[in-house]
RNA sequence: GCGCCCGUAGCUCAGCUGGAUAGAGCGCGGGACUUCUAAUCCUGAGGCCGCAGGUUCGAAUCCUGCCGGGCGCGCCA
């Protein structure tokens, strides 16, 4: 068991002590009792809260009920001490033997270590990027794919079932836009010269789908009406969007499970529309006029509405066009309606930042088809700023200039990509500046992270290249100075949990920018004093055991880069 | 008008499911090299955590109101 759950347990077991020995009063909820380690290392390894958490539900003082409870922990061989301090905290010291225990279970874990059982008999279905099919990925579309790639990955590590899913919109006007404006460089394939109006998407990637197209029909489709070719041109080109988006993702290391089409929803819509009549959710009304500035051409027309605001929304929702054809929202809501009937416990869906305003109607939608029981949970991301030596790059999928998913990933490359949109919260917007992403120095954490990675191969290079001839590994030659680093590597199955709990795959970055500052503190103060280096020639014990705890790191960073998608380094260069 | 997000050091941001003296990087001052044991590290200065109330033993964190910034708000997708 880790070490931070397993002191929790010692804690409980303590307090319920206290309590079957009427020290403290019986059936005290343990609730909100916390261990974790404290803010200042000076404090110790561990503190709990619990004699302030407990003392007004059992009409005690604080100190008396965090004394009685040192007394009990002290008695753990585990514990070296245990203070009271502040209003009431109780702060534990462990004894040495704990940090040697905790560095060979990393090492005997391997890259399980920090693997966790939290989401166990949970299935998550995780749905993300889902672009339009429009056009190849661009940057646009790379933060939300790969925080909800690592968000996947980090669901997976902490024990969750997880489904990775895009929804693929092939069903409404933009598409058949896509679908005339390949046609148009199909007659160009055949010859014609075109001119591509206003409107249509003007981008050279639909060249090759035009000489496709030529190529499978000939000049059938060329004068024939747009009824005869539009659905067929459209489910062509749509595929062949599909195949170069996955192949775009597959650079960067993303491979979906389920591709969900729209347009294959079919009587999905009407079925979800039922199971919310029957709730008795939907009805026949008009809808207010906007407020703001959009109202202008507004007219007051009845449709089919969703009460949304029965479930938090501020507004109902229309499902049904007064043409009678469906919203855009009725299919998303038959989509998520399918996936509750798949049988996920949770959803999660990865939005735009341009989407905000969508979140409470799909929220309300799942609510209201699950009876409250399957929560929905949607991450808005934010806008990725391009910039390039500080310039911003400008982008715009309607002129067709815009930067792909492609380049940048030839450019600097997946891992680099991958790590830096790890950088921050995914609800903040982020700059991604091309020459900063590749600087090596400490403002850039892929390359400090890298780089602690790489010192550790290194230092068994050189272990090996000068003849040390290792025996077992005695931990026991690693001093206080030593343990402080496995300290930092003893967090990670802590910030796996919480990172999987609050949904935050950025903090599994952060992270590892703590722990690799953590190591480039040990190991330069190989520069000052020899003894404290990780090779030392004429000591191959001494250097066995550095080494046993530099790999310990290294296996944490692997672990924690393996959650990023990001692979790490043996050398840098 | 309504809704959502944001406001933390000069700058970029962590911390926000309440905990102890609010952290990191950059930049600025001082120090250790000349590159996989200096691509790094150490050290110093720098904060009404937007403002005002409230809840609590305890608030950057939760609640309310305001101020400031961004985004969204039709039967588009």
């Amino acid at each position: 068991m880790n070490l931070y759950p397993r002191f929790a347990g010692h804690v409980a077991d303590a307090l319920n002590g206290l309590m079957a020995g009427g020290d403290l009063p019986a059936g005290l909820s343990l609730a909100n009792v916390t261990v974790e380690p404290p803010r200042d290392a000076s404090h110790g390894d561990l503190a709990t809260n619990a004699a302030m958490v407990l003392a007004k539900p059992a009409g005690m003082k604080p100190r008396d009920i965090a004394v009685m409870l040192a007394q009990q922990l002290a008695r753990l061989p585990d514990v070296a001490s245990a203070e009271v301090a502040g209003p009431g905290f109780l702060n534990l010291t462990l004894d040495p033997g704990v940090w040697r225990a905790e560095l060979a279970a990393i090492a005997a874990a391997g890259a399980d270590y920090g693997r966790s059982a939290l989401g166990a008999g949970q299935h998550v279905n995780v749905e993300y990027v889902s672009a339009n099919p429009t056009g190849p990925m661009h940057m646009g579309h790379c933060r939300g794919a790969v925080v909800g790639d690592a968000l996947a990955s980090l669901l997976a590590f902490a024990g969750f079932q997880v489904t990775r899913e895009y929804y693929i919109n092939d069903a409404g006007g933009q598409v058949a836009t896509l679908a005339r404006s390949a046609h148009l460089r199909y007659r160009e394939a055949l010859g014609e010269t075109i001119e591509i109006p206003e409107g249509f998407y003007p981008g050279d990637y639909l060249v090759p789908v035009g000489q496709a197209l030529a190529a499978e029909f000939g000049p059938a489709y060329v004068t024939a009406p747009e009824s005869e070719w539009l659905v067929l041109f459209r489910t062509r080109t749509v595929a062949l969007m599909m195949e170069r988006i996955r192949a775009d993702l597959a650079q960067l290391g993303i491979h979906q499970d389920v591709f969900f089409s729209e347009a294959s929803l079919g009587n999905r819509v009407q079925e979800a529309l039922d199971t919310l009549d029957a709730r008795g959710l939907i009805y026949q009304g008009v809808l207010e006029a906007p407020k703001g500035e959009a109202g202008e051409d507004w007219e007051p027309r009845p449709q089919t509405l969703f009460k949304a605001t029965q479930f938090g929304d501020d507004s109902d929702r229309a499902m049904q066009k007064s043409d009678g054809s469906w919203t855009y929202f009725a299919g998303d809501v038959a989509y998520h309606w399918d996936k509750l009937e798949r049988g996920y416990t949770a959803l999660v869906d990865l939005f735009g930042a341009d989407h905000g305003g969508y979140v409470k109607r799909m929220t309300a939608a799942v609510r209201a088809l699950s009876d409250g029981k399957v929560p929905l949970d949607i991450k808005i991301v934010q806008m990725v700023k391009l910039l390039r030596a500080g310039e911003p790059v400008k982008m715009s999928k309607r002129s067709g200039n815009f930067v792909t998913l492609a380049d940048v990933v030839e450019e600097v490359g997946k891992d680099v990509v991958r790590f830096i949109m790890l950088t921050k919260r995914s609800d903040s917007q982020l700059d991604f500046d091309f020459a900063k992403v590749v600087e090596q120095s400490r403002d850039n954490p892929v390359f400090y992270v890298q780089y602690a990675h790489a010192r550790i191969a290194s230092a068994k290079r050189k272990a090996a290249e000068a003849g040390i001839v290792l025996p077992p590994a005695d931990l026991d030659r690693l001093d206080a100075t030593d343990l402080a680093l496995v300290k930092v590597a003893a967090q990670w199955p802590r910030i796996v949990e919480q990172a999987a709990e609050a949904r935050e795959p950025h903090r599994i970055a952060f992270y590892l920018n703590d722990l690799a500052a953590a190591f480039h503190t040990q190991w330069n103060m190989g520069n000052d004093d020899p003894a404290r280096r990780f090779v030392i020639a004429d000591d191959p014990g001494l250097t066995a055991a550095r080494l046993a705890l530099a790999d310990a790191v290294a296996q944490v960073i692997r672990n924690g880069l393996a959650v990023m998608g990001v692979e790490a380094a043996e050398e840098l260069h």
